[in-house]
RNA sequence: GGGCCGUUAACUCAGUCGGUAGAGUAUCUGCCUUUUAAGCAGAGAGCCGCUGGUUCGAGUCCAGCACGGCCCA
């Protein structure tokens, strides 16, 4: 292989050309005063005739994606933020010299910055005539190919750059999660909610089931993780008064990859005080079905081929009821603690040996009626085992004032009222621990200092945690969390791993 | 962790029965002043994921590994 023939050392050698004849291959000079979208809808109903009229000069500036070159002029698209724009070179308008140097110097995937004046071609598009041309950034390496795009999902992923250069609804998609967190966050700051920021590393992993990433301060000389749910902080805000909060940012779980989990996700918790659980219902319903009217326009969406009606009331129905409407179980097989352990060993469920009626129930809900539960679908009454920091129900302490949502078959949403009684709270991450200390490392471990905050007074508050990744993967139709976060975990490439 | 599928040029993909590695885009050289997957003529470009094995001969068959995708746990 001849060392020019390679694309980047072909276009050293255009920027080794540049630079000696005095054009920096990377200024930083030029102002633009258009963007493509703006002038599409500016221009949009002037014809040929009108756009003559038009002595203003236009400053447009973006990556070349596209060039269709002939002898003395040249078509090219240009993109920008907000979209496309087709400049036209001619050598008689631009000049000889600069002609010339267009066209050994540019390349697609460069940045220029072009001016001149509107036209439409021919066939009706909008076009810049240009009159002055400059490369802004000159591209050592080609975009991926023009008509088919970026394909491989890995490098999509792990080059995701090149996936939002050439992928256009991957943009639309970035840009709906961003505008759905702004409004979430428009919505709880409406209603007098305070935004808040508590730690990501936490002394002992709280507020969730799950097995955290653990890390080391060095001055402290203290391992630290990071947090798997910021709850048992912003609870700690209500004891010190702030009636309502909110926390919008990451969690870590250690856990697997899948098209569901990532193991950085983002989370809004938020906590009112004199709130119940029901009124987070309904809190719930209003708040998604105002993203939706604001975002969609509409309250049924497609998600992956399957209609989702979001017009409220949502079902709502306890855990026991949902294993009898959608598991096939009887109310008497529900509440028979051996048919339910025998039901769970059915279903290839694990270590059914320690585990009681409830967390049997939850599992066997888990393996037989969450993927059914399509349509926006409350489930609640969970047992307080799987609940140890929710409020019992009154007048039954097995059960907990909690609700899960569910759409299209996955879990979105976790709310309850919230346990404020420190005794009640203490026993019961006690036998949390309990259960740690007999092999399962998802349960909770005593964090006295919580649980001494809760001693000073809570309030009777409701909190809840929305994933933010899966209700972005719903609004977008996207069937892998890692389409909605624009740097997935991905496991290090070859020659890449363990570098320091 | 298990099953299935994939990995070939910068990108998107072919590659038959095991017999010299292919196309389009992109790149390079010409021609071309309203194209838009522009066109025409020519050229260059490969660790066929990695390591072994079978074979006279492996992109192709076998085994292991790596990475990815989907499904399951």
């Amino acid at each position: 292989m001849r060392a020019e023939d390679s694309i980047k050392d072909v276009r050293l050698g255009k920027i080794e050309q540049m630079r000696a004849e005095g054009v920096s291959p990377y200024p930083n000079r030029f102002r633009r005063n258009a963007t493509a979208e703006a002038l599409q809808e500016r221009f949009r109903d002037v014809d040929s005739d009108g756009l003559e009229r038009v002595e203003e000069r236009f400053a447009l500036a973006g990556r070349i994606m596209s060039m269709r070159n002939f002898g003395k002029s040249c078509f090219l698209h240009v993109l920008d933020e907000t979209g496309q724009l087709q400049l036209y070179l001619r050598k008689n308008i631009v000049g000889e010299e600069a002609y010339d140097r267009f066209k050994r110097w540019s390349d697609v995937g460069d940045w220029v910055g072009a001016e001149g004046r509107l036209f439409r071609t021919r066939t009706g598009e909008l076009t810049l005539q240009v009159e002055r041309l400059e490369i802004l950034s000159k591209a050592l390496r080609p975009l991926p190919e023009k008509f088919h795009g970026l394909r491989d999902i890995e490098l999509r992923y792990r080059k995701r750059y090149q996936d939002l250069i050439v992928n256009p609804s991957v943009r639309a998609t970035f840009r709906m999660r961003a505008e759905i967190i702004r409004r979430i966050r428009g919505f709880f700051d409406g209603r007098g909610f305070l935004e808040v920021e508590t730690p990501m590393m936490h002394p002992i992993a709280g507020g969730a089931a799950a097995r955290p990433f653990k890390t080391y301060h060095n001055a402290l000389d203290q391992p630290l993780y990071l947090r798997i749910a910021p709850e048992l902080y912003l609870k700690r805000l209500l004891v010190g008064g702030f009636a309502r909060v909110y926390e919008l940012n990451k969690n870590f779980r250690n856990e697997g990859l899948s098209t569901r989990h990532n193991p950085e996700f983002t989370m809004i918790e938020f906590y009112e005080a004199y709130a119940r659980y029901e009124d987070f219902m309904s809190l719930t319903e209003e708040l998604l079905c105002g993203l939706l009217d604001e975002l969609c326009g509409t309250r049924s969406i497609t998600y992956q081929g399957v209609g989702l009606d979001f017009t409220p009331p949502w079902k709502r129905l306890s855990v026991e009821q949902a294993l009898v409407d959608y598991g096939g179980f009887s109310q008497g097989e529900i509440e028979e603690p051996a048919a339910v352990r025998s039901s769970c060993e059915r279903c290839g469920i694990e270590r059914v040996e320690g585990m009681s009626h409830g967390e049997l129930l939850v599992a066997l809900f888990e393996e037989t009626v969450e993927e059914k539960l399509i349509q926006p679908t409350f489930v609640t009454q969970y047992p307080v085992e799987v609940s140890p920091l929710a409020r019992s129900m009154e007048g039954r302490s097995d059960r907990v004032d909690r609700f899960e949502l569910f759409v299209a078959g996955r879990e979105v949403a976790n709310g309850f009222s919230e346990l404020n009684d420190p005794e009640e709270q203490r026993r019961r991450l006690l036998a949390q621990v309990e259960k740690r200390r007999q092999g399962d490392d998802t349960a909770q471990q005593m964090d006295e200092d919580f649980v001494e905050a809760l001693e000073f007074g809570m309030p009777p508050a409701a909190g809840e945690g929305i994933g933010i990744d899966r209700l972005v993967m719903l609004f977008t139709d996207s069937a892998s969390i890692r389409d909605v976060i624009l740097f997935p975990q991905m496991r290090p490439e070859k020659g890449i791993a363990h570098r320091e």
